[in-house]
DNA sequence: TGAGGAGGCGACCGATCGGTCGGTCGCCGC
DNA sequence: GCGGCGACCGACCGATCGGTCGCCTCCTCA
């Protein structure tokens, strides 16, 4: 069988481990998961998990090179489609937000990994390719903006600076979705405040926040 | 003594205590670090950590409690300083990145803890009171963004959604040392970094990204 | 029909986890 | 001089960790 997708309703081992171990990842981290638990959460001896991976590190290098994967291919899907930088750019963060809305668990795995380099032990092959997916989604975002700014319709700014500055408004809401909820009132994923969040977003890059009187 | 400060270079083994385990809660995570370890950093035998904090998640939360504190002190002092909602506003944000800055385990743990809710098994008494620190810190950021929308200063916006975006904006960069010291080529902790990253979340909140030609 | 391999299982391993216990040492008041 | 006490320590505990091993059960295909 195709294991990704021959029914769409029985999917194969491997791929709900991949499911379970992302869920539990993101919410408690690597090392407070178990991999006892984690194959209770499948339906799986334990021992069963080591069928489908290697050990540890190398599922949890699996789970997150799928979704640095997920997130590449959503950029270049994006900036792909065409139209000014100003166009590409606001397609591309409407995009993003949708994808981090849709899988939950993909903005906290995400910054999880942006922010614990030292988690895993050394250089497994995966560990490889995903450092060179994630520098080629920095490279491809980094290029809209820059290009912008070339064709005069950006404002003269220090790329790096804000590449960081657009990673932390993104991804940091869909990461912290209880104390999202705290703040917001309400669940952050829910589709009417994952609209509001673009038209947020985008208008703060428009237009800044201050009141256009004073210009 | 006085515990905190007699003299400066003496400083009790429970701040050695609660300084190595910030260090090692945020850049590994509380599950992560083991007390043999933290013992052997602070210079203690391991049964002795237990002379100054109950358990592990006790001393997380003290932990914790003392960067809540370290940054609600931050925002307020800010905010009591005067002047216009927008003056209030940019002053607090220059002066959080210079905590933050300043403190290098502060941004990681905060973020840790804004999206690790469930990391501590129940509610002591400090855990009580650190919810109401992060509470008190969010809803004075809050006032002076509907102060200044009142004023007419500001763009009507979401005040919640403003205030994670700010967040994500703030937080994040110094939360991911060495992922920022890659994108930026240097160490976003270098006094030069710092300042340029307060000068570009100003200005990016004063204009918005766009070039100011099309208005 | 039967050899073989993929998938799965429970029992087990050494290491390490958070936490406890009994005891030592030095300082301070009496 | 001595009793009490806070700081500290090493030895130890049961539980759990990641990982291994041998065995069983299907399904496939010659």
């Amino acid at each position: 069988m195709n294991a990704t997708s021959a029914h769409p309703h029985e999917q194969s081992s491997r791929d709900k481990i991949l499911d379970a171990a992302e869920g539990l990842f993101a919410r408690r981290g690597y090392a407070a998961v178990g991999l006892r638990e984690l194959a209770e959460v499948v339906g799986l001896g334990k021992s069963s998990l080591f069928h489908h991976f290697e050990s540890k590190p190398q599922l949890y290098a699996a789970v997150s090179a799928r979704i640095l994967k997920r997130i590449d291919g959503c950029v270049e899907r994006s900036l792909a489609a065409g139209g000014s930088a100003v166009q590409r750019l606001e397609r591309l963060l409407d995009d993003l937000i949708d994808l981090l809305a849709a899988q939950p668990a993909d903005a906290r795995l995400l910054l999880r990994s942006l922010f614990e380099d030292d988690d895993l032990p050394g250089e497994t092959p995966e560990e490889i390719e995903s450092k060179g997916t994630l520098a080629n989604i920095m490279s491809s975002i980094s290029a809209v903006l820059r290009e912008g700014m070339d064709a005069g319709q950006f404002r003269t700014v220090h790329v790096p600076h804000l590449l960081l500055t657009l990673i932390g408004q993104v991804v940091f809401p869909f990461a912290s979705r209880e104390f999202g909820a705290d703040i917001l009132g309400k669940d952050p994923f829910e589709p009417g405040e994952v609209k509001r969040r673009k038209r947020e977003l985008r208008d703060l890059l428009r237009h800044g926040l201050l009141a256009p009187l004073g210009r």
